[in-house]
DNA sequence: GATGAATGAGGTTTCATTCAT
DNA sequence: GATGAATGAAACCTCATTCAT
C-alpha cells in the first residue's frame, strides 16, 4: 500500500526543505546552548512553525538530536577531509586536532542524551562518525611514523581527549588567550615524551 | 536552596541523621551514573523514605544537588590538603592534578544543572570550592617557580582542563591503560614547552 | 455534513468520480475491520489520494463515515426490495431477517460514532433507512398476519434484535456452524410462543 | 530495592480508597454512557480528583478500562453464583440468561476497546470471566439434559447471543415493554426446537 | 518526624482540517 | 482539481512539590 520510495525520495518541496533547515539551525543554537531538555515546543515556535511541523519532520524528540548530530559530524567530516591533503603529517594531524577540538563544542551533551534515549546512535550517526574517525587514524598513524606524535596513544583515548578538551574550550570561550592555552597543553601533550 | 541543618540549629535526631546521610548517599551514586533527570521519588525509594522525607531534608531538587555537589568537593578539599603537605613542589603539583582528574571534581551535568535551574552556583559551593582553589593555586605558583610547570598557564584553562580530562577519564572508565595515557598527554602537556 | 456533488450540481469530473469512489470503498473496508479511529490519513494513502482530496470530497471525517453508511444502507435497500417481492409472508419476512442480520446494518459502531459528533444521524441516512423499514414493517405485518411470526412483537425490538444478532453473528466470524445456530435462535424465537 | 510486597499488598489508605472507588464508579458510568473516547481528564474532573491522582491509581487509561470491566465482571459473577443454587435447572438456566443480557450492557464497548488497545484482555480479565463461564457452562448442560434448552447450542454462540441481546436492551432502555419482548424472542429461541 | 497520596503544570506526540504550491 | 506540508488543539502521561494522615 504505502511504499517507502514514494514518501522518503522525493525531493522536498520548496518550503518544506526551508522549514526543516530552519528547525535544524535553530534545535542546532538551541541544544548546545541551553541543553537538550529545551520543550520541542519552544524550538518550534523559535523556527517560526507549529509543533505539528517539527513533528512532521522529526517524528520524535531523539529524531531531531540525532538529525543535529548528522549535521554536525557531517561539516566536521568535509573539514577533516580538506585538511587530510595537507603533505606534512604533523601539520594535517595537529590540524586536525585543533579543528576536532575546537568544533566539537557541546558534542559531548548530544552523545550523551542520544545514549541516556536509548537510541543505537550507531544507527544514523556511523556514517559521518566513520569517515571522520578513518580519516583520524590514519592522520595519526602518519603522525606517529614521523615521529611527530608519542607512540602510546591510540584511538579511543584520543577521541576522548578530544572531547573533553572541546568541552574545555567551551568553558572558556570568553577567553580566546586561555583557550589557545589549553589547546598549546593537549598538543604538546601529545608529542613524543622526552 | 539551604537544608534543614541551616534553619534550625537544633542537633538533628538519630533517625534524621541516619536519613540525611543515607539519602546524600544514593542522590550520590545516581546522579553519578544516571544523571540528573533521575525522578526524586526514586532516589527517595533506593534510599528507603518516602519522597516527603526527602523534601523535609531537601527542600528543592536543586538543593539536594547542590547538597551532593558540597559533599563531593568537601571530600576533595580534604585530600587536596593531604597533598599539598608534599615537600617536592612538581610532586605535589601533579599528584593534584592526577587526583582532581580522577574524582572528576564537577562532573559538569551537575554544574549545568544548577545552573540552569538559576541558582547562584556560588552560595552554598563557594566554601570548599575555594579552599580547593587557593591550594591549587599555591601548588601551581610554585611548581612554576621551581620550572616543572609551563609559565603561560593560569588557573582559568587549568581548571578548565582538569574538568575535561576528567569527562575523558570518565568515558575511558573500562580501559585502565588508556586512563592513563589520558593522564600521561595531560601532565606531559602541563610541563614547559620544549 | 454534505458532500460535495449537493452543493455544486455540477457532474463530477470523471478522475474526481473515480476518487471519489475509491475512498468510499476504501474507507467502508477500513471503517468496518479497524473501527473509526483509524486515520484520515490513513485512508487517503491507501486510496492513493492526497489527504486534501479526501477533504474536498467529504469536507468531514463524520461526512465521510455518513457517506459509508448511506452507501451500505442504501445496497441493503435495495436487496430487500429485491426479497420482498417473494409471495409466501413467512418466507420473505424471514429471508429478509437473515439478510438484515448478515449485512450487519448499522454496525453499532457507527451509528454511535455518528451520534457522539452530534450529527442528526438522520438528515441523510433517513432515506435509505425509511425505504428499508417502510419494507419490513409491512413484511412484519404480513408475516404476523400469516401467524408465522409472534403478535406481541413491534419494530423497535424487531430492529434492536437484528442490530444485536448482527453483532452476534460478526463475532463468530470464524465459525459458521456456531453463525447458523445463532440465527437459528433468533428465527425460532421470533415465531409465535407455543 | 524496591519489594512488589512493598508496594502492592499494603491496604489503601482510606482517603486513596475513596478516590480509587469514586474513579471507578465515574469510570463505569461515563465509559458506559459515553464510549471509551473520552479524555482522561474528564473522568478526573468528574470524581473530583487531579489527573495525577487518576494515573496514580490507574498507570494507562487501559488499566482503567481493565479495572471497570473486571469490576463489572465480579459483580456479575457474584449474582451468577447466587442463581446457581436454584433447583430445578430450567429456571436457573433462564434467570442466569436474563441476568446476563441486562447486567452486559455496554460491555461490547470495553472489550473492543480493550481488544484494540493490545491488551492481552485474559490476564486480569481471565478470573472472573472463568468463574461466570463456568457456571454458565454446568446450567447450560444442566438444561439441556433437562430438555429445557435446544441440544444443538454450545457455548460460544451463546456468550454471543447473550453479548449481543445486551445491545438490544441497551437500546430500548427507554421502552421496558420492548426489552421484555426482546427477552422474550431470546429465551423462547433457545428452547429446543418444535 | 515520616509517609505516600494528591496535585496540576508541562512535556511529547497525534490528527482533523486548512491552504500554499 | 490534486497534493501534502503546516497548523494547533487536545490527548496521554510524568514528576517536583504539598499536605492530610
Amino acid at each position: 500500500m504505502t511504499d517507502r520510495q514514494d514518501r522518503q525520495d522525493r525531493p522536498l518541496r520548496a518550503d518544506a526543505a526551508r522549514n526543516r533547515a530552519r528547525l535544524l539551525d535553530v534545535a542546532t543554537e538551541v541544544f548546545t546552548t541551553r541543553g537538550t531538555a529545551v520543550p520541542t515546543e519552544e524550538i518550534a515556535r523559535a523556527a517560526g512553525v507549529g509543533v505539528g511541523t517539527l513533528f512532521r519532520h522529526f517524528p520524535t524528540k531523539e529524531a531531531l538530536l540525532e538529525a543535529v548530530m548528522v549535521g554536525r559530524l557531517e561539516a566536521v567530516a568535509a573539514r577533516v577531509a580538506e585538511l587530510a591533503d595537507e603533505d606534512d603529517p604533523a601539520t594535517a594531524f595537529f590540524d586536525c586536532v585543533r579543528l576536532l577540538v575546537e568544533s566539537s563544542v557541546g558534542k559531548g551533551e548530544f552523545t550523551r542524551a542520544l545514549a541516556a534515549a536509548g537510541v543505537d546512535a550507531h544507527t544514523a550517526l556511523r556514517g559521518p562518525s566513520e569517515a571522520i574517525l578513518g580519516r583520524l587514524t590514519a592522520l595519526l598513524e602518519d603522525a606517529q611514523r614521523a615521529g611527530a606524535v608519542r607512540p602510546a596513544l591510540a584511538m579511543p583515548e584520543l577521541i576522548a581527549l578530544l572531547v573533553a578538551a572541546g568541552g574545555a574550550v567551551e568553558q572558556l570561550a570568553a577567553d580566546p588567550g586561555a583557550r589557545d592555552r589549553v589547546l598549546a597543553v593537549i598538543t604538546d601533550g601529545l608529542r613524543p615524551p622526552r
